[in-house]
This record gives C-alpha cells, sequence and structure tokens, in this order.
DNA sequence: TAGATTGTTAATCGATTAACAATC
DNA sequence: TAGATTGTTAATCGATTAACAATC
C-alpha cells in the first residue's frame, strides 16, 4: 500500500488516462511508456507517473507500462468494472433525456428509477421506468440497490431532495441543480451547473483574448505523432 | 487598471459569488464585508478580497462592500449583464432538453438554433425553433449573431463539428461529448463529462470514506447565522 | 553491456491564507 | 477617537515538474 493519498487532481485525469488507454488496447499497443501517454493525454509525464503510484499501480524500467494491465488498474480504481444503478430525481427535460440516454447504460450508470413530485408525471412511463413520487425513494433505492442519485429538480426543490436521497441511503450525488447542496460527511456530491459553465465561457468571450487553460483538453493519435494542446 | 491577471480559480468562483450576492441585494442587504460573504460562499475572506481586488473591485476600509456595486461589477466581469445567443448542435435527447430547458434564456443564453445531421430531424420544430442541416452552421450563425456553441452530438462528431463551429467563427465551446476537441488558439471550450463526473463519483463511493473537497458548496443564510461546509 | 524508462527526490510554481498596516 | 474592515505583504501549502539514481 502507498503511502501517497489519492489528490483530487489525481482522480479528475483518471478517467481521461483510461480513455486513451481504452484506445491503445483497441489498437493492440501492449505496453506504452509514461512519455507516449502523457503526450497523448496533455499532461506531463512526470505527473502521469506520479498519478499512478499514488495508485500502486507500477511499470517496468526501461519498458513502460502494460497497457492491458493499466486498463485494468485504472477501471478498478474508478469502480468502472461494476454497475452503479442510479435513480434519477426530476422527470423534467433534462430527467428524461438522462433516462434515455444510452450513455448511462453503458458507462456503468443504468437509470433504474425516476421520481418526481408532480402528479401529472408520477404513475407515467419513460425510457421503459416508472415515474415514482419521491415519498417512495427508500423503498425504491432499497429494491434496486442504488448507490447514486442524479438530482434534476428545479433549484429550489435541491436542498430538500438531496436531504431525502441522504435518508434514503445514498452517498454519492450529482447535482444538475445549480444549488450548492449541504450533506453530512461522507457523503460525496459533483456540481454539474450549466449556467456557471456559459458563465465562465462568456468571461473568456467577453475578455476577447482568451488565455484560458481547460479542465481536461486532449488529442490522441494512436499511429502516427501524439499532440498534446491547449487553447492559451 | 489592476497588475494581478485573473486566474481560473477565480473566474470559478466569480458565479458563486454572484448567486449568493443576488440572494442578499433580495434581502435588502446593502453592505457585506468579506468576512460575511466569504463564510456564505465557503471561502477564505482573504480569498475572497484577492479575487475582488483582481477584477479592480474595491470596497470601503471599516465598512465593506456595496452589495449592489458588486452584483453590477461581478456581472459585467462575467458578461451577465448581455445575452449570448447560443447553437446547440445536436437534436439528440440532450439537445431537445438544452433547447425547452428555460434556464438558458433566464440566465442570458437563449438557444436561438438547432443542428443535426439526421435527415429525419432536420426540418423538424424542438422549441419552436427549426432543426438545421449542420452545413448551414455559417448563414445561421451569421443571422442570430451567436457566439456559443453547445456540442451535443455523439462524441465520434465532435471533433468535426468543433472544426465547423470554429470555421462559422465560433469562440466559446460547451462540449458535452465525452471527446476533447482540438482547437486554435483564442477558441475556448468547457467540458461538461458526464460519464467523468460518474466515474469520479464511483472512485470515492468505491472508497468508502470520501474525503473529498468538492467545486462548490456552500450555503447561504442571509438572516440567521452563515453556515459554510464542505464534507470531507 | 548500452539504452530506455521508471520511481522518487528536490526544486519550482501558483494559489491560498494568516497577518497587519492603512484607512474609513 | 475607537472599532471595523480593506488591500496587500509575506508565509504557507499543495501540486507540478525537472532531474536523476535505480534498474529493467
Amino acid at each position: 500500500m502507498s503511502e501517497t493519498p489519492v489528490s483530487d487532481a489525481t482522480v479528475g485525469r483518471l478517467p481521461v488516462y483510461l480513455r486513451s488507454l481504452v484506445d491503445l488496447a483497441k489498437a493492440d499497443v501492449s505496453s506504452v511508456s509514461s512519455a507516449r501517454l502523457s503526450a497523448a493525454v496533455g499532461v506531463n509525464s512526470a505527473t502521469l507517473r506520479r498519478d499512478l503510484a499514488s495508485l500502486d499501480i507500477t511499470g517496468t524500467r526501461g519498458v513502460g507500462y502494460d497497457v492491458k494491465y493499466l486498463v485494468a488498474a485504472i477501471s478498478r480504481a474508478l469502480g468502472v468494472n461494476q454497475e452503479w444503478p442510479v435513480a434519477v430525481i426530476g422527470a423534467g427535460n433534462l430527467g428524461r433525456a438522462l433516462a434515455n440516454y444510452t450513455g448511462m447504460s453503458e458507462r456503468g450508470f443504468p437509470v433504474r428509477a425516476l421520481f418526481d413530485v408532480d402528479a401529472t408525471k408520477v404513475g407515467s412511463t419513460v425510457a421503459d421506468l416508472p415515474v415514482h413520487h419521491v415519498d417512495e425513494l427508500p423503498s425504491v433505492i432499497e429494491a434496486h440497490g442504488i448507490s447514486v442519485a442524479v438530482i434534476v429538480t428545479p433549484p429550489e426543490a435541491g436542498q430538500a431532495v438531496a436531504d431525502a436521497v441522504v435518508a434514503a441511503g445514498i452517498t454519492s450525488i450529482l447535482n444538475f441543480t445549480g444549488t450548492g447542496l449541504d450533506v453530512p460527511d461522507g457523503v460525496v456530491v459533483r456540481q454539474v451547473d450549466l449556467a456557471t459553465e456559459l458563465q465562465i465561457l462568456s468571461f473568456y468571450q467577453q475578455r476577447g483574448t482568451a488565455q484560458h487553460r481547460l479542465g481536461f483538453e486532449y488529442f490522441v493519435d494512436v499511429d502516427g505523432p501524439v499532440l498534446a494542446h491547449s487553447s492559451t
């Protein structure tokens, strides 16, 4: 076991590494150096090696990292090799879009239940799933072994819904309401805030020359030269 | 003019400050100290003062900051006081959800045009907007003075669409495809990646005790005691 | 053995924050 | 004037990265 804790920055890069590695595996590349992989994802090679080391993932000096092993190890760290059934709270436009989005299941996050408070929605069917009343959260979550809640209600309802899903035993929340959520320790919230993203865009738009380092911008080319790049 | 450049971290906090300030303004609070506002948004007060200073926003020693002035100044910095017409590329579930999402217009980002390549979608109407073929990007973007493109196509199409919107003069992109985009300097891309967010959640879920610092988690109470908090 | 590449130390960088002089 | 709070300096912290000994 490594002494090094895994930093949030490292966790954020893992999905990026994984995607690039899956491409390499598809192209039958068996071994990859930190230099090559890091160039593909636009990260410094020392950072990449340090990230892997913090997960106790090792390579072979003089050779590099085994691609299949890397895919397996990062997948395991990210929990990508198991299913995390999801509940979507809020059956509005966005909630229905998520329920219909095949990417959820493909990525191991199948939507198993939908909830709303609107009497005209409760009882209807979206993407072959019945829309439950929010009051049924505890029983439905229990029944389906749901571990992740995606909150797509209007902002006013966000905190109440968060309280309800936490009370029902949920410890991972993906929050699309603009509101910040107050949750107990041990519950993880990720904020996806469209309005904030757009406002950040308009900030740079307005500033003209966008001297802006992006979250993750990268470009992979397995066969040819590898180019990593960010707008500056 | 301030010497200090505005860091990306600062820009990311501005929308959070603004939302809290709007609440204060609604509650008829005329003046606020950095201590109070920073507590409300869960940020250190020195960080807040530094953020404001980097935008040349000043307060009054011994008094604090004028709320209305702060709202105006941050709004102006974020470009929130003007409209940024948006094009949505991809008329699938998510694209249609965005077109129907009233929050876009409310926040100053009205969806003015929809695009797709699917012949069965082109010509149809979504949220009172005709779905154009992607080939029409240049003319439609020109006609509506569109400055922001939201890409919600399948990942495979992401780069081609990005190239097309950039060629059509767009300099701000909100990218929902999981793919990284290679864009020229001066074009700003914000990545909104559902799969990555979910994978990060499952990482912490799996680790059990989530020792996780959230992007922006905050809690505002204008009247009573102010509590800032993040799950640890 | 010679070349390549890891794993990690030590230097660097940038961002956060404590602390306090300036000043309302 | 006394109290409050800004604006900013200097210290601190954490993350990135250059550099290199270890070793395949």
